[in-house]
RNA sequence: GGGCGCAUAGCUCAGCGGUAGAGCGCCUGCCUUACAAGCAGGAUGUCACUGGUUCGAUCCCAGUUGUGCCCACCA
């Protein structure tokens, strides 16, 4: 039978809601291959044409609210945007299809340091500076620079395909974030949130600015332990060894700290003693915070550069002696003036051996050094003037707000990391000494005023004010991101019906960064949290489960895979990696399978356009179905339901697995086979497996496109006539369920896979077709005779049939004619080993059912369960013990 | 130094009190007119180790070993 004869679908009056008039998809409209680059490119310029992601703030529907964590202008797509990229592209999709006012809204942080070094870097290979350029002439070229080359990784969102409101594109150095930035920190000024501080900061001497606590990232370093012999023999006060890893910051030195009841240097408490190769004398000071039991249990003390010693300091009021510049030189008068802080550190030491001071070395000694996260260089502690967040009220806040249940953490264990970090926070650094980013409002007057200016203010004019030189933290402004795009500080019809968000889809290694700081924020400037959940996901790994990174060699490009495989590959392989909050390991090889799922779909659709399946027209009654046709729609209604209640729980993996099984196991492997002899035989039956096979593909497109938007936008509109399943409704469950046709069809599985086990084992080529005798009577088997003879290759049983193996399956019987001998060896091996099987299972539910405690404490399910399989193990028995006796 | 997590098939991971699962890989046979990016069949595990709780433990508890991550001011 030709598949034209069967494509040709005319008697139905009523179309479907989305159908456009008569329908007449033919197999001719696609390939037999699914080629992606034919249709991603096209298919997504259509939807953004078409405004599908554009969000209406007047709408009557339901708001869902997703804000992108804003990459860097600097960055590109990597695998792990398009990991996270994925999924808030799938639950958008998913809740506009459900009816939901859905907004994904994306946009771009301009990332200070990050920036501000690539343009210095460009600027450098001009054999330029900054400095050369000056600030204003210098922020003029990065803002050119973000026209030019920012913002790479939203032409590549494209291809991903993120269904994006492009119309609400936003940049954190935009003039509205930055109006809201400066209110802001006017508000928390104000309110004495916002302080000014000297104290020991992280400094980086490369980047030359101050830099938080988590913007450092602490190494194993190897260093050098030196003991280092302090005083003067003929001194009254005599000598003391006190150990260090830094030795050039001895010229700050102001002190020697002992712990205070320490008896070997009781003595030693208030008296002065030599500081070598200085004119100075440093007192001995008594605190706790030294361990008496690390080396020698004397510290040499630098208030300056250290952030223990600042606090000794503190205590015991020594004075603060500076010996570095800002890029880490000696700035102290003698010898080693002009050296740099590392050069420094071995002259030091070779001074004091020289001295015979240096009493032992530890080397290497491996310690814990803190690197610039932006560019590496060690970290230099120093002391310096920078404003300060004041953070514990706000992080209480921020805790309180998860403690009660307004905002949830999913997954939940990941709790723990949140409120680790707010409930131990310190005061955040935000003044940062670079030149791109939002500038800190303060004006300082010449009599010493100091005057916070918010946006709508006039700065002081005059002689002699000016402007604080200093930027706000990079993470200040992202902070404010899910209230500042929608329009804060006014009160914005988009801020109005789009905040709160609903969901935070980001990696955990940024919930100290960012998602504790919009929380802050959140609950201090609207009073309301950000979002009501945070979806924390893990990060991605290469096939091995290892860190992607330069080093290693095993960074992907997605871009790559996307070329190679397409993008719906790429997304369904880390939708299906996605358990929450774990890594997700990725490799190429499973971008290839996720292909080959998306061309199965494919040709599964096609074989269904070839045979005329059609959603046109209601679903026939149930009573009219076969029970292949009622078994699918029932599965396929707990798929539906299985699967919201997997987004619900950001379950991806769950969900992918669940689809690709459903699609691939049940609907192509046997509905879509089964049907293939409906349709042959033609008729009502035909008809009402058209509808329904129509009707399948439909829901299962429509339940694939969140994850899968290209593959099934091209077959679902080929398929269904309608506009976009982009702005078709998500399915729902009607409730339908046949738990007689589920059982009837598994029987039917079960039977053809054992004949068809033994037909392999007997050597018989797939398509060899065998004389058989179906004795069905009285099984669930019989209305399935045609189709079983059909998948199992099986003719009718003629002239001069001899039922040369008979094989008991399901209640029934199939005999075959094998013209010949069968391979008893085979068959005998293959029953021998079932026999064993079924043995073992005998024994096993045996002993359970005569232990009396057993039966006396298990609950009566399990009971019978244990029964079942026993009874289901004497009956395999049977069966094969009868067919080994007539192998004779 | 603290805290958290993980150890299940060759690889990557689900499962987490009642018969061990998936994807990829592997073996066998097939171009069966939707698909070889496919079809059919198959093999594979002392569920890290040692105890304990239980009628019953991969699953709960304790300890051991291995491994990963986070935090911390180890001079």
């Amino acid at each position: 039978m030709g598949a034209r004869t069967l494509a040709v679908v005319t008697d139905n009056t009523q179309q479907s809601p989305e159908a456009n008039g008569p329908h007449s998809a033919t197999p001719a409209d696609l390939p037999t291959q699914y080629t992606p680059a034919d249709v991603e490119g096209k298919l997504y310029e259509r939807w953004v044409e078409r405004g599908y992601f554009e969000a209406d703030a007047k709408s009557e529907k339901p708001p869902y609210t997703i804000v992108i964590p804003p990459p860097n202008v600097t960055g590109s797509l990597h695998l792990g945007h398009a990991f996270q990229h994925t999924l808030m592209d799938a639950l958008t999709r998913r809740k506009r299809m459900q009816g939901y006012e859905a907004l994904w809204l994306p946009g771009m942080d301009h990332a200070g340091i990050a920036t501000q070094n690539k343009v210095e870097q460009q600027l450098g290979e001009e054999g330029r500076s900054r400095q050369d350029l000056g600030r204003e002439a210098f922020v003029e070229r990065v803002w050119r620079w973000k026209e030019e080359y920012g913002g790479k990784i939203l032409g590549q969102m494209r291809r991903l395909g993120d269904g994006v409101d492009w119309s609400r594109e936003r940049f954190t150095m935009d003039e509205g974030l930055s109006r809201a930035v400066q209110t802001v920190f006017k508000k928390m000024y104000d309110d004495g949130l916002i302080y000014r501080a000297e104290r020991i900061i992280n400094w980086c001497p490369r980047c030359l600015t101050a830099i938080s606590d988590i913007e450092v990232e602490y190494q194993e370093d190897d260093g050098e332990l030196v003991q280092l012999k302090y005083g003067e023999d003929g001194d009254g006060a005599g000598t003391v060894v006190v150990a260090t890893t830094r030795a050039e910051t001895m010229l700050g030195d102001t002190a020697v700290a002992v712990h205070p009841d320490d008896e070997r240097y009781r003595h030693l408490i208030g008296k002065r003693i030599k500081l070598p190769l200085t004119d100075r004398t440093i007192p001995v000071v008594a605190d706790s915070h030294v361990d008496p039991g690390f080396g020698t249990g004397c510290v040499k003390v630098t208030p300056a550069h250290d952030p223990n010693d600042f606090e000794i300091g503190r205590r015991h009021d020594l004075p603060l002696l500076t010996v570095m510049d800002e890029r880490g030189v000696i700035t102290a008068h003698g010898p080693f003036q002009g050296l740099d802080r590392f050069e420094a550190r071995s002259a030091i030491v070779a001074a004091l051996r020289e001295q015979g001071r240096v009493l032992e070395e530890k080397r290497p000694y491996v310690h814990s050094v803190g690197h610039c996260s932006r560019c590496g260089t060690t970290i230099e502690p120093r002391l310096s003037m920078q404003w300060w967040v004041k953070v514990t009220p706000l992080a209480e806040a921020a805790g309180d707000a998860v403690r009660d249940g307004r905002v949830k953490i999913h997954p939940a264990e990941m709790s723990s990391r949140y409120f680790d970090w707010v409930d131990n926070m310190h005061d955040w650094t935000i003044s940062r000494q670079l030149w791109w980013g939002h500038r800190i409002p303060v004006w300082y007057g010449p009599e010493g005023e100091v005057v916070c200016v918010g946006p709508d203010e006039e700065p002081p004019a005059g002689e002699g004010w000016r402007q604080d030189p200093d930027v706000l933290d990079t993470w200040f402004s992202s902070g404010l991101w899910p209230f500042s795009t929608l329009g804060w500080p006014d009160r914005t019809p988009d801020l109005e019906k789009f905040y709160a968000t609903d969901v935070l889809v980001t990696g955990y290694d940024i919930i100290f960064f960012w998602v504790a700081r919009m929380m802050m924020f959140g609950m201090y400037v609207m009073e309301e949290p950000p979002f009501h959940t945070i979806a924390l996901t893990g990060l991605v790994r290469d096939e091995h489960g290892k860190k992607m990174s330069k080093s290693f060699g095993n960074v992907v490009d997605p871009l790559d895979w996307m070329d190679a495989y397409g993008s719906d590959a790429l997304r369904f392989t880390l939708a299906s990696g996605a358990n929450p909050g774990t890594d997700v390991p990725i490799g190429e090889d499973w971008v290839k399978a996720s292909r080959n799922f998306a061309n199965k779909v494919w040709n599964a659709t096609r074989f269904a356009l070839m045979n005329g399946a059609t959603v046109a027209g209601p679903l026939p009654d149930p009573a009219e179905m076969a029970a292949t046709d009622r078994w699918i729609l029932s599965r396929l209604n707990e798929v539906v339901a299985e699967v919201d209640g997997y987004y619900e729980d950001y379950q991806f993996a769950k969900l992918s697995d669940a689809l690709r099984h459903f699609a691939w196991d049940e609907v192509f492997d046997w509905y879509v086979e089964l049907s293939k002899t409906t349709f042959a035989k033609g008729g009502r039956p035909a008809e009402v497996t058209r509808r329904v096979l129509g009707e399948v593909l439909d829901v299962t497109l429509r339940l694939l496109h969140p994850v899968v938007p290209f593959v099934t936008e091209e077959l679902w509109t080929t398929l269904t006539g309608g506009e976009s399943v982009v702005v078709a409704g998500w399915p729902a469950d009607s409730g339908f369920r046949d738990a007689d046709a589920e059982r009837e069809i598994a029987t039917v599985q079960q039977a053809v896979t054992e004949v068809r086990r033994f037909r392999a084992d007997q050597g018989l080529q797939p398509g060899q077709k065998v004389p058989a005798d179906l004795d069905l009577a009285g099984t669930a088997l019989m209305a399935h005779e045609d189709a079983i003879r059909q998948l199992l290759r099986l003719q009718p049983a003629g002239e001069g049939f001899q039922a040369t193996a008979s094989l008991p399956v399901a209640g029934a019987t199939v005999s075959l004619d094998l013209s010949g001998a069968i391979d008893v060896e085979a068959e005998r091996k293959r029953l021998t080993k079932d026999l064993a099987a079924a043995e073992k299972e005998l024994a096993q539910t045996g002993a359970k059912l005569t232990n009396e405690a057993f039966l006396a404490k298990a609950p009566e399910h399990v009971v019978e369960k244990i029964r079942g399989r026993k009874a289901a193990a004497e009956a395999d028995i049977a069966r094969l013990q009868q067919q080994l006796e007539r192998l004779g």
